[in-house]
DNA sequence: TGCTGTACTGTATATAACAACAGCCAAAGG
DNA sequence: CCTTTGGCTGTTGTTATATACAGTACAGCA
């Protein structure tokens, strides 16, 4: 695993933490103590000294000494790639989480919320190859005609989505692959979300 | 046109741009100063402060005034997308520029140099849609079986790469399409980079 | 010829920002 | 009970940084 997520924190530290990540993403330099106070509305900056002190000190950030705006996620700004997905567990839990992929969420609309590696060849003729990466909206709500992450008990599949009143289909880009009829009033099937677009890295592998 | 790119600048002017450019991608904060001026060996960070002035009255900067690291990009941070190529001119002329798209060059390997929107069906089966955006390491030289970017006199094209001694066959992937042959001796053949990756947003329109 | 813009040096100053020190209060843990 | 940790207030010293002002040199322009 790249990524080493950091799970200490309080729920004010991540708070803070959160601040700081979406004052880089917003205005594209980290905040100052002061900033910092303002925001929460502290009455001294030295709060926000002391959480910036534990977040370095838990390894979320790092604080260059004596630099104006000095402080450093360690963290790479970017969208979660999932890998394989452990049977039973949820999508999103850190354990599946393999990478973090510099990518501009904004770049897909709507916004991209992780990143799915797509393994298998059952979407090829919708252009989706064995290795690509899948931006994904998380929602439970799909339209006919999306491709969707869809949950079935413990398996996870990317397909294209079609219901019929209580039948749902699955439908694989691939005339060697047979639908997945699902009868939503005896089994559970969850939209993890829907595909908003694709990233094809290694193409020179 | 979405960029507007600045072209007033000085030779100089450019110089310290590209290093602002540098700054953030590398230390994801703008440099001070002082910081400018002793990479360029100004005695006086005013010299700094004048060319920061010049780049934000020609538009290329904006200045938060007050405060520190208050250097703020016009331009986004990304790589260009070129869409069609009008013909005769370089490839990677402004006037071809359709936007810049936020995306890490180095989410690719080797690392992509410019993006390029595909039109038509020809590399359907290599899971190249119309509208994809490929990714494209810039490069003259290309090895068989590679996805280039090649440019026959006026035309650009995205092809499979083959080369058999003085004839290259530039291959589609789309059984519809011939292949095209080109007899280095007679024709100019010219590789404008080889495909790194690919980027599809846009999935649901 | 004088004017303007670029590209600097050199000095000075206000303030933005970091960072240390001294406390206070509440909750958690041995 | 005492100690530690989290989460703050309040104050202060030092450094980092922005920014104004005065000047020099040179090149292009009208």
């Amino acid at each position: 695993m790249k990524s080493s997520p950091v799970t200490n924190l309080t729920p004010r530290q991540s708070e803070i933490l959160a601040f700081i990540r979406n004052s880089v993403e917003v205005f594209s330099v980290p905040p100052t103590r002061a900033e910092i106070a303002s925001a929460f509305g502290f009455a001294s900056a030295n709060a926000a000294e002391d959480h910036l002190r534990a977040l370095a000190r838990k390894g979320a950030i790092t604080l260059e000494s004596g630099s104006a705006r000095g402080i450093r996620l360690v963290e790479q700004l970017g969208l979660p790639l999932i890998g394989t997905v452990a049977a039973g567990s949820p999508i999103l839990a850190i354990e599946n989480r393999l990478d973090t992929m510099r990518v501009d969420p904004a770049l897909f609309s709507p916004r991209a919320d992780f990143l799915l590696r797509v393994r298998g060849l059952s979407m090829i003729d919708a252009g989706i190859l064995d290795g690509d990466v899948l931006a994904i909206h998380s929602t439970s709500e799909a339209t006919n005609g999306q491709i969707v992450v869809a949950r079935i008990g413990d398996e996870v599949t990317v397909k294209r989505f079609k219901r019929r009143g209580a039948m749902v289909e699955l439908i694989a880009e691939n005339k060697d692959f047979k639908p997945i009829l699902v009868n939503t009033r005896n089994e559970t099937l969850t939209i993890e979300g829907i595909a908003v677009g694709l990233i094809r890295d290694g193409m020179m592998r």
